[in-house]
DNA sequence: CAGTATCCATAAAGATACTG
DNA sequence: CAGTATCTTTATGGATACTG
């Protein structure tokens, strides 16, 4: 049988969402849940910087290039940052920030499901530079176990003790 | 020897994906790169698998809910599982396939960057139920190393010593 | 190179009503 | 409960032309 029932007991008392407004994978996807959004990211990671790299590596309109690059400066993912060519005007070039940098994870986990799941050729790998070990995306709790689907968990707390109102 | 392509710091033959088509973080975000492909994934996590359910906890019409559930159905996330209430018809039930819960990773990095960026409540937690320790999402190498951004690589290999013809 | 401005096509999703 | 059927709005993004 190839289905599987995940989080048997994670429970969430499911309409407590809104009481606590729209979650975070939501509010995530508002800033990055465009494709465009997704691969100027990925160009990001690869060390690119500039306008018109982005356009063309990421094979999509100038337009739409703008607008994905002005959304993610506006979310605090890319800064502008100004640098000048010999003999040209001053330009901006777009550099990821801490927090753009820490969405990492959620581009490469794409990245190997893809592979895995979606690509015949498997050409790719992500490395560790240090030791060439390949990389992987993966959930480990505090305690350093590795932690398989069936054993996560997502906890609502209710701030300090207060009455708990579900109804 | 298998000719390699690495990102140096970040970084890669940018013009290469060309020989390798569309990568997998593109075909990744053509399955579940809608907004409420990846919410309904995520009350696929939280052991949702009725239809009026999705609908319900996502928060979309029924419409897109059928849509979106046709097409994780279609991509292999999901299988329908028939069952039986009594005295009702028989209808089915989605239920998430090991390709499906392998996506976790990437709903659940979301989930943490969310939280850390964008919320102001700190409530969630996802936690590993064995020992009760939090999870996060991490990229670790094989040698078990954490592996910050700045030390991660992707490699391109060519396949079986052919002729490289990079130009 | 780094954009802006228009116009147009398609996709995603809400609202509402109806069905077995 | 589990959908289908319309209709409409908005988001996304392509094509093309123009600008400093």
């Amino acid at each position: 049988m190839t289905s599987v029932t995940v989080l048997q007991g994670p429970l969430v008392d499911r309409d407590a969402w809104s009481a606590v407004g729209k979650c975070p994978i939501e509010k995530t996807m508002a800033v990055i849940g465009t494709k465009s959004a997704m691969l100027i990211l990925r160009e990001a990671y690869y060390g690119t910087t500039r306008f018109d790299d982005f356009a063309r590596r990421v094979g999509i309109t100038k337009a739409a290039t703008a607008a994905r690059l002005a959304e993610l400066v506006d979310a605090g993912l890319l800064t502008r940052q100004p640098y000048r060519e010999p003999g040209q005007r001053v330009r901006d070039e777009y550099v990821l920030t801490p927090a753009g940098a820490e969405l990492m994870p959620v581009v490469w986990s794409m990245f190997e499901w893809g592979r895995r799941h979606l690509s015949n050729d498997s050409r790719l790998r992500l490395t560790h530079l240090e030791c060439g070990a390949d990389a992987t995306v993966e959930i480990r709790c505090a305690e350093g176990h590795l932690v398989p689907q069936s054993e996560l968990g997502v906890e609502l707390t209710r701030k300090g003790g207060a009455a708990p109102a579900s109804r």
